[in-house]
DNA sequence: CCTGTTCCTCAAAGCGCTTTGAAAAGCTGC
DNA sequence: GCAGCTTTTCAAAGCGCTTTGAGGAACAGG
């Protein structure tokens, strides 16, 4: 069933059939009406390839997933989507997801704007100076980044997290309760927001004195077995630290592995904060936590990083929004005094 | 730039410049390489709307995610997308994922089937007698169910783990090891798969003449807390199992997280036997992986999905496929004789 | 030099919708 | 009863591409 099909019906001219569909205010109520009732009863709806081509509006946002670097798929990628896409379904908008090899980036990007296929790009896990951010200001696409870039670049529109206040404040936690070394597993440093909590770390060190020892800070891949492994490490080597702070719940788990293996108690022998993006399959949850964090939900923001996205093409002025969210930090059962 | 523009600058016909593009034969081959060349050089690449309008192809597969059931959203979702997202590149085909409530679940399949959004979808989390599929086969869409529904039920295309014979295995491995008392930590038993996954163990279980004790048998979302409660619920009531099966790694990993906190070690007090998906950021590896278990690449599946589902499209008859895959059965460190 | 082939190129008609500009219909008031 | 409005409806022109059916060019054979 067409439009053409539908106004033969009715005895109307395809015009008005799609005016009154469309909330056009030249059409008589009693006619929309009409039209209305006989589209349900039909189960007519207008192809959507015919009306992006109309229209020019693609109704669509991409998301370029990079798939090969380190083959890892990020775990807070179905909790973002999940959040960004309940935006999309209320204000009527697709997803489209490109994966794509790492060195493929840039051509999809590239050929997802000049087919047409998208109103608006999420940028995914920025770097430190990404290179999409030019790129994209180039190709005139709106867009908006999950994170943000290096320091200086203030063209672009983003959503992050204060992640060097989060870290700052985790840390202080930590030095408040008299830890003095302190181990940080921290995600790849290449990332802005791995970089950001860094900064915050030392900053809170340097601030009341604490040496920063490079030994015991690590930026990598945030699996379980990074934790796992870079804690017995730790622990077995001289001069073990008496906290963790690690940059994913995940990593917190295996460290959490690692200390009851060997005997030691989270909490009273070691303290770990993490950071907890509260993803739905992984909750920290309870009057008291498991693990003291860091907290935001990461699927919030994925909701809030679609509706940015969508106002900045709807409106006309295109000025850059930006949104720093603050991190709950939350008392767990992970913390405690420094042993003495 | 679209194709009449390119076309004027080269002074050729639209048509001519399209054939050149599609590769038909009607075109001199320097004609092509001229046309090609001055399309790269211009970053022309035709409007994909037009394209889609005028081939009635959308190029396009529908994933329908529903968002609020449980509020959980499953982990593996990131896997399986990332394979299915490899072979849609590889085949030009675009992903569209809706999110959707669970109620309004009908309404998306059939707005985005009348809409001519998609040329195939994909159904995600199959429950015993899932709706969608008499919906779809109703509404003549192409589409591939990852998992299975009922048993009776064989007309549709799906794309499955032997559930069944996995945990059939995997228990029987405790029942050699000596285990008699074998609790099930499984996934909700309205999807299809926990529900083989229970016949499977309870077969085994039977063959045996090991009676099945309701009262260790769990269905729930498989997140870490529901491991590690039942766990330490277990095994502080009288009679506790000396062996855990589990229907996911998060799960099995509170189980882990329970035992170690009682001072119990995994694999000589308590074995645990635990369904792996190789999700990426929880990698259970190794030479001797640290959990035993029944093993099949989530990521693998998505990308064969995609590619049975494409080639259902492509293909005239519509016959239906299927493929089972069988799970390795992969020891580790967690299964050892029953304590005696 | 003309006709018959083959090879290449083109004009034009769709695909199904939106939207502009115009016409028809329905009112009002003189 | 008609000019002047407003309200409702319509025909037709795109949107940018593919594809059909036909024409032109080039070439060989008679």
């Amino acid at each position: 069933m067409n439009l053409r099909e539908l106004s033969d019906l009715l005895g109307l001219s395809p015009t008005t059939v799609s005016r009154a569909l469309n909330g056009y205010p030249e059409v008589r109520a009693e006619t929309r009406a009409r039209v209305a009732e006989a589209a349900a009863k039909h189960g007519y709806a207008p192809n959507f390839q015919a009306k992006k081509l109309a229209t020019g509006r693609s109704m669509s946002i991409g998301h370029v997933v990079p798939t090969s670097r380190h083959e890892m798929i990020n775990p807070i990628f179905g909790d973002f989507i999940a959040g960004a896409g309940e935006t999309y379904s209320k204000r009527g908008y697709d997803m489209v997801i490109t994966v794509v090899e790492d060195d493929g980036e840039e051509a999809a990007y590239r050929s997802i704007h000049s087919q047409h296929k998208v109103d608006g790009i999420i940028v995914h896990g920025p770097r430190q100076d990404d290179p999409r951010v030019p790129l994209l200001n180039a190709l005139g696409v709106p867009y908006l980044v999950h994170g943000r870039v290096a320091e200086g670049e203030t063209g672009y529109s983003w959503l992050d997290i204060n992640n060097k206040r989060a870290f700052e404040r985790a840390t202080n936690l930590l030095l408040d309760l008299g830890h003095r070394r302190i181990a940080f597993l921290n995600g790849l440093e290449n990332m802005h927001f791995a970089q950001r909590r860094r900064v915050g770390h030392e900053i809170a060190l340097t601030e009341r004195g604490v040496p920063v020892d490079p030994e015991i800070l690590f930026a990598e891949e945030m699996t379980e077995p990074f934790g796992y492994e870079t804690t017995r490490r730790l622990l077995a080597a001289p001069n073990p630290p008496t906290a963790i702070l690690t940059s994913s719940l995940i990593t917190a788990m295996g460290v959490s592995r690692a200390l009851s293996e060997m005997g030691l108690q989270l909490g009273r022998d070691i303290s770990v904060i993490t950071h907890d993006d509260e993803l739905s399959f992984l909750p920290n949850a309870g009057d008291v936590p498991l693990f003291t964090c860091t907290r935001s939900s990461v699927r919030a923001a994925g909701s809030r990083v679609a509706e940015l996205l969508i106002d900045l093409i709807d409106s006309e002025e295109k000025a850059h929004v930006s949104e720093l969210w603050e991190c709950q930090l939350t008392l767990g059962r992970s913390t405690g005094p420094a042993p003495t």
